[in-house]
DNA sequence: TGTACATCAGTGAACGCGCGTTCACTGATGTAC
DNA sequence: TGTACATCAGTGAACGCGCGTTCACTGATGTAC
């Protein structure tokens, strides 16, 4: 039960039988934890967790950025997912809006460290690594934006650039995502609080420069 | 002109005069430039930029994070240096927003190491090397809480939560502005476009919401 | 003015360490006949 | 069913490197008398 051992199983040879790209991301994703960042992980410290010889890293990824890249593009996927079933279920009962803030909060508090680096490590790193980022981002912007259209087309309000609004509530959530990950637990409900509110300024922004567009509109046409 | 060597001028003999802390921070800065991280910077490599004998450095720093902090504090007084004056500038000219907007993305374009680091680097790096930007981030927050509160008394516009307000409009700019580092320089003028854009969102927002807010009361009043 | 001395910001040399990467290897697995 | 062989994911050993940190030192500067 020791906890920093790497977990190597007693009986086994010197030879590991086969070494998969995920064994070598679980590797990783361990040692991470909740505050330990990609660009301090060194190829030869997740080949020891993962229980194989340095070099044998290079059979799966060519460098460690390589590997950064994959466990973006699998925070992405896996939140993208949680965010998805989270819009289902509001199709029915509630807002969309707050559906998906709700679950995207929920993940931020259970200690992912898939969605922590996603938080935090979007802006160092190497090219690569940020477009990596850049483009899961661009993701979730664009699913947000078809969802504010459909939400503005039901509820007959208007809807300023969707692209732009997407885009803003996307990053200030993030932003905010990112800090509160080093808040203290008694701090969360507040910060719930405060994304929902902050979401809520955004949305009603956009429906206020709308309505000056349509109203300009009207006078000039 | 080798672009790469220490600036160590030729006659000087084995031992430096007087070093100072600026001339180690004035080394880190020029070996970031505009795009590596302070976390990549080694004691070694400051020490041989700034012309100095690597131990020399702890007569200045207890380690390489103290020197982050040091340079973070800097980045958040230089930059409130800058929006302030074009808060005052504004002042009997145009909207304080805008003015401080313009600034930001002014300085931003401008590849001033030090707002990078204040950017990219917020959410990575040791408890007191984010706690540092945090602190920068909050006196940022603070001072726009106390502009957006004179400009709806002017404006006799209603304020829904100045504080959260502040803090989304911070974040978000900041936000955005982290990733617009990375843009090139003929998206600048459309990024800009959108950063004020996104301002606007937020403030119609916390302006609506404050409505909502009086004629609840008015109601139940 | 001169001398003795304390201070302390600078230094050179050395330490042990973990790193990324390379090399030639090995042995399990699958395939052709 | 056997046998020979190709493939290639695994390995151990070794490399040179830059790192952070330590030690005892030195010599310029300021101060007391």
């Amino acid at each position: 039960m020791s906890s920093q051992k790497p977990t190597v199983q007693p009986g086994s040879a010197g030879r590991k039988q086969h070494i998969s790209r995920d064994d070598i991301i679980d590797a990783a994703l361990k040692l991470l934890g909740p505050n330990r960042s990609v660009s301090t992980l060194s190829l030869r410290e997740v080949a020891r967790e993962a229980g194989m010889a340095p070099n044998s890293f290079y059979r799966h990824f060519r460098d460690m950025d390589e590997l950064a890249v994959a466990l973006i593009d699998l925070a992405g996927a896996s939140l993208r997912q949680i965010i998805g079933e989270a819009r289902q279920r509001a199709r029915s009962e509630h807002s969309v809006v707050q559906s998906c803030t709700d679950a995207f909060m929920a993940r931020l508090h259970a200690d992912d460290p898939l969605l922590h680096i996603f938080l935090r490590e979007g802006t160092v790193g190497s090219a690569a690594f940020k477009q990596a980022v850049e483009r899961q981002l661009n993701f979730f912007e664009d699913e947000l934006r078809l969802d504010l259209i459909s939400l503005a087309s039901v509820k007959k309000t208007g809807l300023y650039e969707p692209a732009l609004t997407a885009k803003a509530i996307t990053r200030l959530v993030f932003a905010m995502g990112a800090t509160a990950l080093d808040l203290p637990p008694e701090q969360h409900q507040e910060f719930n609080r405060q994304i929902v509110v902050m979401v809520r300024m955004v949305i009603s922004g956009t429906q206020v420069l709308a309505k000056g567009q349509a109203d300009n509109a009207a006078v000039q046409g």
